[in-house]
DNA sequence: GTCTATATTTGGATAGAC
DNA sequence: GTCTATCCAAATATAGAC
């Protein structure tokens, strides 16, 4: 990758993040591409020469979101207890997309209208969601019943906390308690 | 009421109908007050005859579906066991809701940019979840912590039904484990 | 690669006639 | 009470100069 190749690929990821920035104090669908561009000190139509459409910004926002999830989950660690670690991922994840409701919103809850992940962008949300599958397997929970019920409880409990406490804990708080709840029922 | 008073009271209705209706085919916000007009045979500007803006219209939306989900509910009988009455609410409540998307995200999601409901309107609202807890009190649940956690558990449900199953039933019919699961660890 | 200027569309809301 | 005509603002996107 030559200088001019690395100075652009610098530029994208300074985009998508004054887009994420923005997407955290006003919204997912709270700002405009001049909005974004004026952030970075540029006009909006610059922003063209690294993004087709204001949807193929949110596709990057999609993908790159996707990986900061996936840096903040702990590595599996086969030395440690199952359920001691998929408690850790569990909270670890709760608390990270309650932190970032705009995050939470594009990647779990498809708010932005007409937007539809590119195949790349979906291939990294599957490593995600694989990632997740992976921890509650070592945890004795295979089966798709289970494990569709484990992601209904866990971003219900995300969904309620950004919906009705922002800012708060009134739901992070209970992680702990449903993880014990649904390893009950699950092992 | 005179003539003219529920001549006018019929056409809010039918307004707000046909304001979920556009809802319910193209989102929540995927619609104009010119389709709506145009739904009812009108111009855009005659709504205003009945609403003094499009987020009025969103105000009595909330309401009217607030009411609309209050009559889905069953009442309670109290000649029945309290635990078949609450696992009949919750299996009514995750059927209406993720049959009405549009309904779930304006009630519970807040994902109307801008939109706050009137103190009427949340008034309403109250109603509807003193319904819930008086069901759940009737079965024994009353610690707070567990009441959230219950409405975390099914508006999950509801959501993953919504955001990954549009149309299926793939988290609705979980509704029961859920609910029983629940039912174990709060008495 | 970034700018200015502008095309184009859209959609909420108002004015005023009938 | 409903209409036509229109205003106004916003926002994506393009054209073309530098």
């Amino acid at each position: 990758m030559d200088r001019r190749a690395a100075r652009h690929a610098r530029t994208r990821r300074e985009i998508v993040e004054a887009a994420w920035e923005l997407s955290g104090r006003d919204g997912l669908t709270g700002w405009t591409l001049r909005d974004v561009a004026s952030a970075l000190g540029m006009q909006a139509p610059s922003l063209y020469g690294y993004f087709s459409s204001k949807h193929d910004l949110y596709d990057a926002m999609f993908s790159e979101g996707c990986r900061d999830l996936l840096a903040v989950l702990p590595e599996i660690d086969s030395s440690r207890e199952a359920q001691d670690q998929l408690r850790a991922g569990m909270r670890a994840f709760v608390d990270y997309c309650s932190e970032r409701p705009a995050l939470f919103q594009l990647l779990f809850q498809h708010s932005v209208p007409g937007f539809t992940p590119s195949p790349e962008s979906y291939a990294v949300a599957v490593d995600l969601l694989d990632r997740m599958r992976t921890a509650l397997a070592a945890a004795g929970v295979t089966s798709a019943r289970a494990v569709d019920l484990w992601t209904a409880v866990i971003t219900g409990l995300i969904s309620q906390q950004i919906s009705n406490d922002l800012g708060g804990s009134r739901w992070t708080d209970l992680t702990d308690e449903a993880v014990a709840l649904l390893l009950t029922a699950s092992v």
